[in-house]
DNA sequence: ACAAGGATTCACT
DNA sequence: GTGAATCCTTGTA
């Protein structure tokens, strides 16, 4: 059965804290997310409208979005919303619960929490690059992601690294998570308030 | 064609 | 706590 992605994103968003993410070998449990939103949401990569990057967010939900950014980082999404709508969820942060060593192996010197806790090191674990942009996730690909329970309440909270509408309650993280990144707000965006 | 900035991470002081 | 690394995407000339 297809797992449904096409309410809202902001509906959608704490309903992925939980899921397993499953890319070869590895597997993570998702436990931080961030939503954005196409045209209404100045921080979001579509909201200029559609580009030669951005293209998948406006597609159909259940795919995967991969970008590059600041030279060195992979971050993977997985677009929700109705076809047309240009929204996403960033995958912030997990704990690897599969193929372990291989994550490790992939990730150079870092302790088990540090994994996968941050959007680049959760892509970085998995292995997921610009080849695996647009991929179908809900089916038998070879990135999959299927439903899980959280362990604890989800709660939201303002949106971090983003220099407009940081304050917008659309990150979704599991409460009391060892593997949630408590990032403080950057420096850049710190004169918001 | 060019310049600016980014949904970040890591090392060093 | 502060600063650098590094390259892709986008808007503007």
């Amino acid at each position: 059965m297809a797992w449904d992605l096409s309410a809202p994103v902001e509906v959608v968003a704490p309903t992925l804290v939980g899921a397993i993410v499953r890319h070869g070998e590895v597997a993570v449990r998702i436990t931080e997310v961030e939503a954005y939103g196409g045209a209404t949401d100045p921080a979001s990569h579509a909201f200029r409208g559609r580009t030669a990057r951005n293209e998948t967010m406006f597609g159909p939900p259940g795919h995967l979005y991969v970008y590059f950014s600041y030279g060195m980082h992979w971050a993977a999404n997985i677009v929700c919303g109705p076809d047309g709508t240009a929204s996403g969820t960033l995958l912030r942060a997990g704990e690897v619960v599969d193929g372990v060593d291989q994550a490790r192996a992939r990730r150079g010197r870092a302790t088990d929490r540090d994994l996968a806790r941050g959007p680049g090191r959760l892509a970085q674990s998995l292995g997921l690059t610009g080849e695996l942009k647009g991929c179908y996730v809900l089916g038998d690909g070879a990135v999959t992601v299927r439903p899980g329970t959280p362990r604890a309440p989800v709660v939201s909270g303002p949106r971090v690294g983003v220099s407009l509408e940081a304050d917008r309650p659309w990150r979704f993280w599991e409460a009391d998570s060892r593997f949630v990144s408590d990032y403080k707000r950057s420096p850049r965006a710190a004169a918001v308030r």
